[in-house]
RNA sequence: UCCUCGAUAGCUCAGCGGUAGAGCAUCCGGCUGUUAACCGGAGGGUCGCAGGUUCGAAUCCUGCUCGGGGAGCCA
């Protein structure tokens, strides 16, 4: 038997016979020549089959072959002009491994509920593979990057005993006879462990509660958030716009092909380079209140005011600096004005929203204390959290960073559901 | 939770008061270079559910169910 190989390496067998093994993506047929579309999860590529050439046996077997059946198909590798790929292969022999009758999903139009009812087998498109590519490209990107820097990976629990933030509704579950919580941000747990470890990030899903029915939404997401001991704002920020800088970069050498298949415009991506503009809070409700928005300093921004501020640059934004009062309670005062927190949230270009909430939080233990009063927040469950200002307190800082919405920018998709392999949203949990 | 749009063949849709339609998919036949191939033929329906108006409802009205988009909230 010819040696196997996958269908992004049958240029290194051009002249020579290989066997691949996949699915049969579609087939184009007349009387007397077959063109079987195979793909193998690295490629398509159209194996040849004339029915003068392989036989009457041969020709038979790519005749009984139906959309997504799996094959292992034997053939002669030939560079084509003709072919999207710029290899065809010439078959000598086609195996049958599965059948596959009334596959539901055609190379037609379909509607979004049945794409998503049928997630299971939407995902073999060649767009869903592309997507799901350069999402684990991403978190490649993100992992070498951080690793490289010195940082340690640190899984946080996914079962809570409560809320981190204590602000959006939670997915609550048993923990044998107490109530338990599924994670909605492992922050809290990452700040213990920057100090056990100095620079540390988590990779995982975070769990949402919120009856949130938008293109930028997900009640299951991804959340990677890196948690540094003695950096500053300043240090987070700089991190951060190299960090995202180096994701894209790493993508647009790694998934050109994917891309490609995705139809995203690359000019857009190649232009994300550091520094990235920064806007105060304080600005940036001048400027919306300058575009006739009736907004005053004190109002959290909605998604249209993001989408707008953005939309002036052609690289992600920060606004930084939000009055205490909108953010979270762990956020550090700004020393020289105490009515902003030392926080940034990073807006990304075309209307993505934020990718990126960060900021440096609050280290001194008094005032922490008083944070947790002002906030009524139980001592039985935080009580380690404010043992971290007690214990050889450093300033530190942070973000989270949505990993389906970064994906989603970098992709340029209509909505974050294709950023992940099987979304859970608002009504739908199967498949 | 609110606003808004929608539900007709396996899929995507048209039909908007007078016998249920098209393209694709499926099956049969044809075609030696197809690119969501093409050509001919066939089968395929509780028009989301329940009421109401009408001689007559897929079509108009009311309620319900399920879903899409958006808002709020957030990544």
């Amino acid at each position: 038997m010819s040696p196997i190989t996958t269908i992004d390496k049958v240029g290194d067998y051009v002249g020579q016979a290989v066997t691949l093994r996949g699915w049969l993506y579609n087939k184009r047929s007349s009387g007397k020549i077959q063109f079987l579309q195979v793909r193998d999860g690295t490629g398509v590529i159209q194996c040849v089959a004339v029915k003068s050439e392989v036989g009457d046996e041969v020709f038979a077997a790519c005749d009984a072959l139906t959309q997504e059946c799996s094959l292992i198909v034997e053939g002669v590798v030939r560079r084509d002009e003709r072919a999207k790929g710029g290899y065809e292969l010439s078959v000598l022999r086609v195996e049958r491994v599965g059948t596959s009758t009334d596959y539901p999903i055609t190379l037609k139009e379909h509607g979004v509920d049945f794409l998503l009812d049928h997630r299971h087998l939407w995902i073999r498109t060649p767009r869903q593979r592309a997507i799901l590519k350069v999402r684990a490209e991403v978190m490649r990107a993100m992992a070498d990057f951080l690793d490289g820097d010195g940082f340690t990976r640190v899984d946080p629990p996914v079962l809570t005993p409560s809320s981190c933030e204590g602000t959006t509704e939670l997915f609550h579950t048993q923990y044998f006879d107490e109530d338990a919580y599924l994670t909605q941000s492992g922050q809290m747990y990452l700040e213990a462990a920057a100090m056990a470890l100095g620079k540390v990030y988590s990779m995982g899903p975070a769990f949402r509660a919120e009856r949130s029915k938008t293109r930028r939404h997900l009640i299951e997401f991804w959340m990677i958030e890196p948690e540094m001991a003695f950096y500053t704002h300043e240090d987070n920020v700089r991190l951060q716009e190299a960090f995202v800088s180096h994701v894209v970069r790493h993508v647009l050498t790694t998934c050109e092909n994917e891309l490609a298949t995705i139809g995203r415009d690359i000019a857009k991506l190649e232009r994300i380079e550091p520094p990235f503009p920064r806007l105060s809070y304080d600005e940036a409700i001048a400027w919306l209140q300058r575009h006739g928005h009736d907004i005053r300093w004190g109002d959290d921004f909605g998604a249209p005011h993001e989408t707008e501020l953005a939309a002036q640059f052609d690289r992600p934004v920060f606004i930084e600096r939000y009055p205490t009062q909108i953010k979270a309670f762990y956020m550090q005062p700004d020393p020289e004005r105490p009515e902003v927190v030392l926080c940034a949230d990073l807006l990304a270009p075309e209307g993505y929203g934020e990718i990126i909430g960060g900021s440096q939080r609050i280290h001194d233990y008094d005032l922490m204390r008083q944070r947790f009063e002002e906030h009524r927040l139980p001592m039985d469950t935080y009580g380690w959290y404010l043992d971290l200002r007690k214990y050889g307190s450093v300033p530190h800082a942070g973000f989270g960073i949505g990993l389906e919405r970064t994906v989603a920018w970098i992709c340029g998709l209509e909505h974050v559901r294709e950023a992940i392999p099987f979304p859970r949203m608002l009504y739908r949990l199967y498949p």
